[in-house]
DNA sequence: CGCTCATAAT
C-alpha cells in the first residue's frame, strides 16, 4: 500500500494534459488540485524510477475491483483510463466506489464521471447522475451538453442549454462552443443566430475557439459570407481558425477562395497541420489542379507529414481524380498500412476517373478496376461502410452493371447500410442509370428518409425514361413533403415537360422556379425549353429563345438545335448551329464527325473537304468507338468490327440475320461515315459495318438469359443508323435494350426509344 | 472549434 501514492502520481502526470483540458479556468479550486499532484510527482521522481506504463493504473483498478478502498485522488486518473479504454464497466466500478465512499459530494469528480459516461456513449447513465446531483455548476451542465453533442443528440443538447439558462446561470465559452456545435449538427441557422446574439448580449469574450465555432456553424448552414465574417473577426487566428475557413470555402463550392486563404495563412507564418493540408488537398480535388496538389504534397513532406495516413489518402485520391495513375500508384505503394478511407478513396477515385476523358479508352477500364478493388476489399478483413457502398453503386451506374449492382444492393441490405439516405439515393440512381425504372422507384419508395437529392434523382429518372407524368406527379409530392427543390430538380421537371411536349406546363414551372423559389435560370433550364420547342418542330421559337437568353449559347444548346434541325429538315439552321458548335469545341472529334456527316448526307462536297482540311490542321484522328457490356461479374469490351472476342462468328451471324429481317420491314442502312485514312480524301466513306454497340448487343443476346434486358455502355454518341437499327432489334428479339451513350440513356423497347428519337446522335 | 473517402442533369 505504501507504494501506492507514487504509483498514482505517475498516473497523474500522464493524464495531466487531459485533466487541464477538462478543467476550465473558471474553477480555481480544481485547478489547484492538479497543481498539487504535479508537485508531489516531482518529489518522488528521483527515488522512484519512472514507469509510464499503464500497469500502475491497472493495479489500482484491480484493487478497486477487489473492493479495496483507495484514496479519492486516484479517481480522476482511473476515470481517464476508462475513457481511453472506452470501458463503461470500469467506469461503473469506480462509480460504485464513489458512492460507497461518499465522494459523490465532490462535484469535480461527479462531473468527470458524467464526462466518462458521455464519452463511452452511455448518455442515459450520464443523465441519471446529473439528475441526482445535489448541486451543479456550469461545468457540470457543459459536460452534459457536450455529451449530447458528441452522441448525435443535438436536440437534447439544446434542451439542456435552455434549462441552464432558466436557472439563471451564465454559460461559459465552453458551453456556448458546444451549443454552437449542436446548432451545426441541426443545420439550424436560426438557433445559431440566437446563440450568436446571446454571445453579443452578455459580452461573452469573442475568443478564438468561439469564433472558430461560429465560422464552422455558418459554413455548415451554407452561409459562406457569414462564415468568412466570423473568421475575419477572430482576434488571434490559430491553425484551427484558418483550417475552418479553408474547409468552409470547399464545402460551399468556393475552392479558389479557399486556396487564397491558404496562401494568406502561409504568408502570415501560421504553420499548417495535417488537418489544414487534407482540407487544402480536397480543394485541389474540387478544381482538379494537379500542379497545386503536387506542391502541397512536397510541402507536407517538408513539414514532416510524410507518413500521415489521412494526408496520403488525400494525395492518392487527388492523383486518381486528376487521372495521374502513376502518381496514385506510387502514393499507394508507399503506404505501410491502409485504412478503410484508403479503400474508399481508391474506389471513388476510379469512379471519378470514368467521368473524365471520355474517348480515352483505357480510362474506361477504371470502372472495372473499381469493381475489382471492391472485390478485394470484401475478401480482406475490412468491412465496407456507407462511403464504400455509395461509391461502388455509382461505379455500377456508370458501367450500367445491373447484376453487380443487385449484388451490392443485397450486401448493403444485409449489413444495414441501406438505411443510409446517401446509399439509398445512390441505389435509386443505379437502377435508373441501368434502365430499370421499376426497381428504382421500388428502392425510392422503400427509403425511410429522403433528401432533396433522393427526390431529384427519382424525378429525373422518370424524365429520362420518358415518364413525364410520373415525374411531374413526384415533383408535386416532393413539394407536399416540404422539400425545397433546387435548380437541378427543375432541370428534371423541365426535361419531363419537354419530353411530353407540355409547353404550357413547362413555361409555368419556369415561372414557379423563378418567382416562388427565387432560383435564377441557368443555361441548362433554357436547354430544356429549347429542346421542347425543337422536338415540336417549332424551330423558330427555339431560335428566338436562344437569342433571348442572357447567356452565350453553349455546346449543349447548339447540339439540341442540330438534332432538331436534322429531324425536321431545316438544314440551313442546322449547318449554322453546327458551325457554332465547332467554334466552341475545336478539338472534339465527335463534333467534326457530326458536321461531316451532315454535309455528306446533304452532298455538300465543298464543305466536306473544308471540314476535312480543318480536321487535318487540328490533327483530329478517327473517333474512338468502344462499347462495354457487363455480364455477371465480368465486363466485356468491343471495338467497331471487332472479331477478337469469343463467339464473334455467332455474333456476326446473328447481326446478319437481324439486318436481313430489318431490311424486310423497310430499314435502310445508312452506312456510318467515318474517316479511315487521314491522307486520302477519297476514302472518307467508312468501311465500318458494325459499330461497337451492335457487337456488344449481339454478345449480350447470345449470353444472357432469355428475356433478360441487354445493357450496354458506349463512350461516344450513338449514330443515327445504329439507333434505328437497334429499334428493329428490340422488336425482333422482344428484348429491352438499354444503351447509355456519352449523351444520355436510350431504352429501346418494342421498336421505340425512351429518348423519343430526339437525341444528339451522330 | 478544424480532416481525407459518398448521392441528382439536358
Amino acid at each position: 500500500m505504501a507504494s501506492l501514492p507514487s504509483v498514482a502520481l505517475t498516473g497523474s502526470l500522464k493524464f495531466e494534459p487531459e485533466f487541464r483540458k477538462y478543467s476550465p479556468s473558471s474553477l480555481a479550486s480544481e485547478k489547484s488540485r492538479s497543481v498539487s499532484h504535479h508537485k508531489s510527482y516531482t518529489t518522488t521522481q528521483s527515488d522512484q524510477k519512472p514507469d509510464p506504463s499503464c500497469m500502475d493504473i491497472k493495479e489500482a483498478l484491480s484493487l478497486l475491483k477487489d473492493g479495496t478502498k483507495i484514496e479519492s485522488a486516484f479517481y480522476v486518473p482511473l476515470l481517464q483510463e476508462s475513457i481511453d479504454e472506452n470501458s463503461v464497466s470500469d467506469a461503473q466500478i469506480i462509480h460504485g466506489h464513489i458512492i460507497k465512499t461518499g465522494t459523490y459530494e465532490d462535484l469535480f469528480i461527479m462531473t468527470f464521471l458524467i464526462n466518462v459516461y458521455a464519452k463511452c456513449g452511455t448518455m442515459e447513465a450520464a443523465r441519471k447522475i446529473f439528475d441526482k446531483l445535489p448541486r451543479r455548476n456550469v461545468v457540470t451542465w457543459t459536460a452534459l451538453i457536450t455529451g449530447y453533442v458528441h452522441n448525435s443528440q443535438p436536440e437534447l443538447a439544446i434542451l439542456v442549454f435552455q434549462e441552464l439558462l432558466e436557472t439563471g446561470a451564465y454559460p461559459t465559452n465552453y458551453t456556448l462552443g458546444a451549443v454552437l456545435s449542436a446548432c451545426s449538427s441541426l443545420y439550424s441557422i436560426e438557433l445559431g443566430k440566437q446563440v450568436h446574439g446571446y454571445i453579443i448580449k452578455y459580452q461573452i469574450e469573442y475568443d478564438t475557439s468561439m469564433g472558430n465555432s461560429l465560422c464552422s456553424l455558418y459554413s455548415k448552414c451554407g452561409n459562406l459570407e457569414s462564415a468568412v465574417k466570423a473568421f475575419k473577426r477572430v482576434p488571434e487566428k490559430n491553425t484551427i481558425s484558418w483550417t475552418t475557413a479553408i474547409s468552409a470555402c470547399g464545402d460551399n463550392g468556393q475552392a479558389e477562395m479557399g486556396l487564397r486563404f491558404f496562401v494568406e495563412m502561409l504568408s502570415e507564418d501560421t504553420r499548417p497541420n495535417e488537418f489544414t493540408l487534407t482540407s487544402v488537398l480536397s480543394l485541389c480535388c474540387i478544381i482538379q489542379t494537379l500542379g497545386v496538389g503536387k506542391q502541397i504534397h512536397s510541402l507536407s513532406i517538408r513539414l514532416g507529414y510524410e507518413s500521415n495516413l489521412p494526408i496520403k489518402n488525400s494525395i492518392m485520391y487527388l492523383y486518381l481524380k486528376c487521372g495521374w495513375i502513376d502518381g496514385a500508384q506510387k502514393s499507394l505503394s508507399g503506404m505501410k498500412t491502409v485504412s478503410l478511407v484508403t479503400w474508399n478513396a481508391l474506389i471513388a477515385g476510379h469512379a471519378q476517373m470514368m467521368n473524365c476523358a471520355k474517348d480515352d479508352i483505357p480510362v474506361r477500364h477504371s470502372g472495372t478496376e473499381a469493381l475489382n478493388i471492391f472485390l478485394k476489399l470484401n475478401r480482406s478483413n475490412t468491412k465496407p461502410d456507407l462511403f464504400t457502398f455509395s461509391s461502388i453503386l455509382t461505379v455500377c451506374s456508370n458501367m450500367v452493371a445491373l447484376e453487380q449492382g443487385e449484388q451490392i444492393h443485397a450486401q448493403a441490405m444485409k449489413t444495414g447500410f441501406l438505411s443510409d439516405v446517401v446509399v439509398g439515393s445512390a441505389l435509386v440512381n443505379m437502377y435508373n442509370k441501368c434502365g430499370s425504372i421499376e426497381r428504382a422507384s421500388k428502392a425510392f419508395v422503400e427509403m425511410s428518409k429522403r433528401t432533396l437529392i433522393s427526390w431529384t434523382s427519382m424525378i429525373t429518372g422518370f424524365a429520362q425514361h420518358g415518364r413525364s407524368y410520373q415525374a411531374l406527379q413526384l415533383f408535386e409530392d416532393m413539394r407536399l413533403a416540404g422539400v425545397r427543390p433546387n435548380k437541378i430538380t427543375f432541370v428534371g421537371v423541365l426535361s419531363a415537360c419537354s419530353h411530353a411536349g407540355m409547353v404550357k406546363e413547362a413555361l409555368s414551372y419556369f415561372e414557379i422556379m423563378k418567382n416562388e423559389y427565387g432560383i435564377n435560370p441557368v443555361m441548362d433550364h433554357y436547354a430544356c425549353l429549347i429542346d421542347m420547342f425543337v422536338r415540336l418542330g417549332r424551330l423558330d421559337e427555339a431560335f428566338d429563345f436562344i437569342q433571348k437568353m442572357d447567356f452565350e449559347p453553349n455546346e449543349v444548346i447548339w447540339s439540341i438545335l442540330i438534332a432538331g434541325c436534322r429531324s425536321h429538315g431545316n438544314m440551313e439552321l442546322g449547318f449554322y448551329a453546327a458551325e457554332r458548335l465547332l467554334e466552341l469545341k475545336p478539338k472534339d472529334a465527335e463534333t467534326y464527325v457530326l458536321l461531316l456527316n451532315m454535309y455528306l448526307s446533304a452532298g455538300r462536297w465543298k464543305d466536306v473537304s473544308r471540314v476535312r482540311k480543318m480536321m487535318r490542321d487540328e490533327k483530329i484522328g478517327r473517333l474512338k468507338d468502344c462499347s462495354w457490356i457487363s455480364i455477371k461479374d465480368k465486363v466485356y469490351s468491343f471495338l467497331p468490327d471487332d472479331k477478337s472476342f469469343a463467339q464473334s462468328e455467332q455474333a456476326y451471324d446473328l447481326l446478319e440475320d437481324l439486318l436481313a429481317k430489318a431490311k424486310n420491314l423497310g430499314y435502310v442502312s445508312k452506312r456510318s461515315l467515318e474517316i479511315v485514312d487521314e491522307e486520302d480524301d477519297e476514302k472518307i466513306i467508312s468501311s465500318i459495318v458494325h459499330h461497337s454497340e451492335r457487337l456488344a448487343i449481339a454478345f449480350g443476346l447470345l449470353n444472357m438469359p432469355k428475356g433478360a434486358h441487354v445493357r450496354v455502355i458506349k463512350n461516344i454518341s450513338m449514330c443515327r443508323d445504329c439507333h434505328s437499327f437497334i429499334k428493329f432489334i428490340s422488336v425482333f428479339t422482344g428484348r429491352k435494350i438499354v444503351i447509355r451513350d456519352s449523351k444520355r440513356l436510350h431504352k429501346f423497347s418494342n421498336g421505340h426509344c425512351s429518348c423519343g428519337d430526339f437525341s444528339n446522335l451522330l
